[in-house]
RNA sequence: CGGGGUGUAGCACAGCCCGGCUAGUGCGCUACGUUCGGGACGUAGAGGUCGGAGGUUCGAAUCCUCUCACCCCGACCA
């Protein structure tokens, strides 16, 4: 087929639509926008200065909601020995099938093959080493030697690390083999204080996707099938993307005395008895990155909510030459100094090299918030032209009104991407009554489903089967309702949340 | 691990069925000039062990054998 030049020049230049092809659209826009691009190691990928300055600022969004409730970071080896790994066996046994093994420490020449390295046979580990797919192992294995007396309780601890899961199927930042993620553990004395924790921190979890990601998310509890090994129960949030299917955003684990027991961590409490101790784990990982993308971007590019976008404003500026430059410099700089004074993060794009179209086109699809445009006709008027990202929309402002107008534009940006995302989950949410508008709603609309579910495994995993829905939560603010499970037809107290997911 | 596919310039690909001379196209890259308020254009240039090994042949990107890597679809998953 012959295709016109001009038309592949488009092609290598904009994104499929997310219409037309959903799945190409993400991946095409992480890699346009700069985000990440895979790796030449299987399943890991790279991420990008971009991308990584996304996380950079979720990590500093958390880590201080983390600190304000009493945690403290600390660091724990990547390494995980067999046999403590497989101490809480639900545990180990969950993870078995993607776990990556260390089995030898060291290489040496290969003397079949010269200038070539092999595994050198006689380094075989005594203990083969597990790559950590998450570090409640070693933790509570730690745990141990920390805690005596209830003088000692709580802890609370967060690490900000990477973990290891081999997966089959990758894709950019929503499943990697590798990862970068926030795992926090805490041990406390009682049971209603660790329970109180788990669901702290899922409220921690639901403010940042809510306020910082301007992503509504849903707090609910696992069923028993979709919870974490080890747990006794699982608490998550989870989104709604934009193509209608669901994105666990983050879990809240009450994990009971399991961990305590299998690792033998006891206090001595006031009474003087020996108990075991209670303890909580809570993570999110760069997949937030993915939901970001998902939640709030469209055809054009990236969408970021200013508190998470690197850069809040970009500034461009048009000329013909040097001297047009230098004119339009000297306007801008001012500009420039009043917005970082507000603690903004502005970058003022004078390349020479790109045209000012590039360049919008460029932050567009990059999801800059806000752009300034600047040239020799505003300088005649004092006036900038200012665009922002979620509408398009561009107006004049006065130079003089740009350093107490742009900060409460930003506002209404992150807010306005919010009541966008609310609206479009609340369209894609649906209660339904029958198994056969179940299944078409899934097919027909997608979102979420609320429906009646007779609470046992065995329905959950049939209708998994037949529709390749899953519960992704029973909502904690679901209501008491007497109804019928849309599968089996047995009695049933409350609806519970159904969606294909990521 | 089953089923399918792809490896040719930094990227995207054509050429392969039907072997032929110096391996092509677009983007990107370099230089110069003209442009510059929504992804500019012209001219000149640089860039290749055709995934690897072996074989058939006067001659291999092209045919054969082996091998490696990656991608897609299934079973598993934050």
């Amino acid at each position: 087929m012959y295709i016109c030049p001009s038309i592949q020049i488009i092609m290598a230049k904009e994104l499929p639509t997310r219409a037309e092809d959903y799945s190409q659209w993400y991946v095409d826009l992480v890699k346009k926008a700069d985000l990440a691009e895979n790796s030449d190691v299987r399943g890991c990928m790279v991420i990008k200065p971009y991308g990584y300055a996304i996380w950079e600022k979720m990590q500093q969004g958390l880590d201080k909601m983390f600190k304000d409730t009493g945690h403290v970071n600390a660091y724990f080896p990547l390494f995980v020995p067999k046999s403590m790994f497989e101490a809480e066996e639900k545990n180990a046994e969950g993870f078995a099938k993607e776990c990556a093994i260390v089995t030898h420490y060291r290489l040496k020449n290969d003397p079949a093959n010269p200038g070539k390295l092999m595994v050198d046979p006689e380094a075989k580990l005594e203990e083969e080493l597990v790559v950590r797919p998450t570090s409640e192992a070693i933790i509570w294995n730690t745990y141990k030697k920390w805690i005596q007396s209830h003088r000692d309780l709580p802890i609370l601890i967060n690490q900000w690390a990477n973990v290891v899961r081999w997966e089959m199927r990758t894709r950019l930042f929503l499943r990697t083999a590798e990862f970068l993620w926030q795992e926090g553990h805490t041990a406390h004395a009682t049971s209603a204080e660790a329970v109180a924790e788990t669901r702290q921190m899922l409220d921690v979890y639901a403010e940042f996707a809510e306020t910082f990601m301007a992503m509504p998310v849903i707090k609910g509890r696992k069923s028993e099938g979709e919870k974490f090994p080890g747990a006794i129960d699982t608490y998550c949030i989870e989104a709604m993307m934009q193509d209608g299917k669901a994105l666990q955003a983050g879990t809240s684990h009450f994990l009971g005395q399991n961990f305590a027991k299998a690792f033998n961590v006891q206090y001595t409490g006031k009474d003087g008895k020996l108990e075991y101790v209670w303890g909580t784990s809570w993570g999110v990982s760069t997949r937030l990155i993915g939901g970001l993308i998902m939640a709030h971007s469209d055809d054009d590019g990236l969408v970021l909510p200013p508190k998470l976008a690197p850069i809040h404003v970009v500034i461009v500026p048009i000329f013909k030459n040097e001297e047009e430059l230098t004119k339009v410099s000297a306007a801008v700089d001012p500009i420039v100094k009043d917005l970082r004074k507000l603690g903004l993060s502005v970058k003022f794009d004078n390349r020479e090299t790109h045209k000012p179209g590039f360049k919008f086109a460029e932050y567009e699809m990059k999801g800059v918030p806000v752009r300034i445009a600047i040239g020799p006709r505003d300088l005649e008027q004092g006036t900038v032209e200012v665009a922002r990202r979620d509408t398009k929309e561009k107006k004049v402002m006065q130079v003089a009104e740009v350093a107490t107008r742009i900060p409460a534009l930003l506002d209404e940006i992150q807010q306005n991407l919010y009541n966008r995302a609310l609206k479009f989950r609340e369209e894609k949410t649906t209660r339904v009554d029958s198994y056969e508008e179940f299944k078409k709603v899934l097919d027909d609309k997608a979102g979420f489903v609320l429906a009646h579910w007779d609470g046992t495994a065995e329905t959950e995993a049939l209708i998994k089967e037949e529709t390749k829905a899953t519960i992704r939560c029973i909502p904690l603010d679901a209501a008491e309702e007497n109804g019928v499970c849309v599968r089996t037809g047995k009695p049933s107290t409350r609806r519970v949340l159904f969606a294909r997911a990521y």
